[in-house]
DNA sequence: TTATTATTGCAATTAAGTTGCAAATTGTCA
DNA sequence: TGACAATTTGCAACTTAATTGCAATAATAA
């Protein structure tokens, strides 16, 4: 799904096309796991002009049509990716922040949450927290 | 591990035994994870006099030894409980913000990622959001 | 091109958490 | 027990992330 997608979908859903829109869409395209800050930031890099609020609205608008994933991690910050192809889960280097994503086989636990409780889940969050391959050679 | 005993790590540790302290172990031993404000709620509830800045500056301290651990949820705020003997994880109820313990078998995953990645997990954030079994039925 | 409505930017506000510091409390030792 | 030194607490001020109200601006349909 690339940001020419994302546009049309943001169309024939009723909502309007604007700069903001599709400036923030084109940063999210491009990196991993961003706060609104450092969406922000990406975008004054780039010469934009977009407020921050619009920033923080814009995500809000994303996630709620499922463009983008909210993800909690150490900090109190939200943090937002674009939803690719495939569902994933992160491997988040404590010592340089660094992001990586992995897969794994999650219909094993959901079969052993079943076997507990009558709950039924909708969404989960699953994220690791270590140490990332090259900061273990240093 | 009952609140006497969490007591008498904290002098262990060389730490001092205050009413704040004891106050916030009893609270923590009897409920599920609890943000600062619900903390510091119960507190007054059950008439202490304890401030809110100690009672973050106490929850940040057991996190520190070891006695609570904290997670985030939905929100941004950040939640804590009491280390019991198993390590487990939570279903959190999106109509009721119940929260249900549950465990599940995690080796697997772990083993997935060692055949992606050179990372070395070394902590784990896994919690589960959807619909309770009482809100089903309503 | 104009009119209607959604969207944006700015300023002010809320909410969670942090920091500095003087006053109070704890544990230790005489 | 009582005094001392060091830790801990409470209060006020501050920081940071996020939210809200509203007038000005920009996007789409006619
Ligand atoms: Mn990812
Ligand atoms: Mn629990
Ligand atoms: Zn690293
Ligand atoms: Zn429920």
């Amino acid at each position: 799904m690339n940001v020419k997608e994302y546009t049309n979908q943001l169309q024939n859903f009723g909502y309007r096309l604007t700069t903001p829109r599709t400036e923030i869409l084109k940063v999210l395209s491009t990196t991993k796991p961003l706060s609104t800050k450092e969406v922000f930031a990406f975008l004054k890099k780039n010469g934009s002009q977009v407020d921050i609020v619009t920033t923080y609205r814009t995500l809000e608008l994303f996630e709620k049509l499922g463009f983008i994933r909210k993800i909690q991690l150490e900090d109190k910050t939200s943090r937002y990716e674009l939803i690719g192809a495939s569902h994933h889960h992160h491997l988040v280097c404590m010592k340089c922040k660094n992001i990586e994503d992995v897969q794994v086989e999650e219909g094993l636990l959901l079969n052993q949450i079943k076997k507990q409780s009558r709950f039924r889940v909708e969404k989960h969050a699953l994220e690791f927290f270590g140490i990332c391959g090259n900061c273990q050679r240093l």
